[in-house]
DNA sequence: TTTTTTATTGAACATTTGTCTAATAAAAAG
DNA sequence: CTTTTTATTAGACAAATGTTCAATAAAAAA
């Protein structure tokens, strides 16, 4: 048996064509289910049948650019094993970068009316990235999980001003900010 | 003219208890306005006088609480009017007693069906009491916002974290991790 | 190819949503 | 207390939701 049916895979592909085209004209959360199995071509049942609401259909999506993420955040490992973690997170440092790329999608993923699964579907990867880092100056006794929770959403919170600013400030300003950030908090227990 | 009728005051209690109650029995997301209503005996065209969604009903329950919040974060403020600022954040810490004693509240305001204003309300009230902290030691040419945006979300991301161990921790041993973890910080570029 | 499996369809259904009326009742203002 | 203002109500409406069914068509397996 074969992992999945071709209809199936067509069926999918149509809805989330359709789904990305209504985005360039309204907003997410006025789109109907209705609306995208018409421009779809595809029955109303069937959509239930792969998808409890429009929002699973477009985290469908959001996981093919957390795999660009991934990606772009591995690049500095594909030549050195080990980073030199005496400069400043220098592999965090590529996902201004990335959101910069997607600042469309970006968008919707931080808007108010969109569903918590997106903030933690951005949230997970980006923690997950940030422990490979975690292992290496993990002499303390704090809970890996935790430490890396923290530094995560601490990366989200700029990113999330940065949205607010609708992603005026190049990238590079951004891993500036970030060093910057870094050392006050130096600074101020000196 | 007074500020608000009688009439109104009476059916938004009335709704926000319904609310309540219901939410005891069941999450949020399967609750109609339908259902709400029938409860709180109150007309649904009333609810769309005052409300758009259920969410915006739940919020006006968030303000509440985003109160207790403030007054609970600025409690530490109320004998000196400025803080000793070598003392790691001393005035941060009260956010995760207020937590743990809105637990139930905030498994909602975390929970993944929720939408991401939510999340924001709590952010942006974090965000604006860190701001207190911020102009005694700024110095350096960061934006506070970014600087306040950044630090605001490493705790929730802790919070975050919490949530995911459903809140098994006690407050106190949030506070020390807090305290471990900046202290990480900091060694880790000596 | 033929057979078997199963995804899709159209149609129907009860329910909820969002919006709108004119009638009513409650509160505020005089 | 009387008048004026306005919040609430019941009812109706088109549309969307979520679910179910037997019939059909497409794909996989033989």
């Amino acid at each position: 048996m074969l992992k999945s049916d071709l209809r199936i895979t067509k069926t999918k592909q149509a809805l989330e064509e359709a789904l990305l085209t209504l985005l360039q004209e309204k907003p997410l959360k006025s789109i109907s289910i209705t609306e995208i199995c018409r421009l779809a071509k595809i029955n109303r049942g069937t959509f239930y049948l792969h998808y409890g609401q429009i929002e699973d259909l477009f985290e469908e999506y959001y996981k093919e650019i957390m795999k660009d993420l991934t990606d772009s955040y591995q690049e500095p490992y594909r030549h050195a094993d080990i980073l030199n973690t005496k400069k400043l997170n220098p592999s965090t440092i590529r996902i201004f970068h990335h959101i910069e790329t997607y600042k469309n999608f970006y968008r919707i993923v931080f808007s108010r009316t969109v569903p918590m699964s997106y903030y933690y579907l951005l949230f997970n990867q980006v923690q997950d990235l940030l422990k490979r880092d975690m292992e290496l100056k993990l002499k303390s006794s704090v809970d890996p999980a935790m430490l890396s929770a923290y530094q995560a959403n601490a990366i989200l919170g700029l990113i999330i001003e940065w949205g607010r600013n609708d992603f005026q400030q190049p990238a590079e300003d951004m891993n500036l900010l970030l060093v910057r950030i870094l050392n006050i908090q130096i600074e101020s227990r000196g």
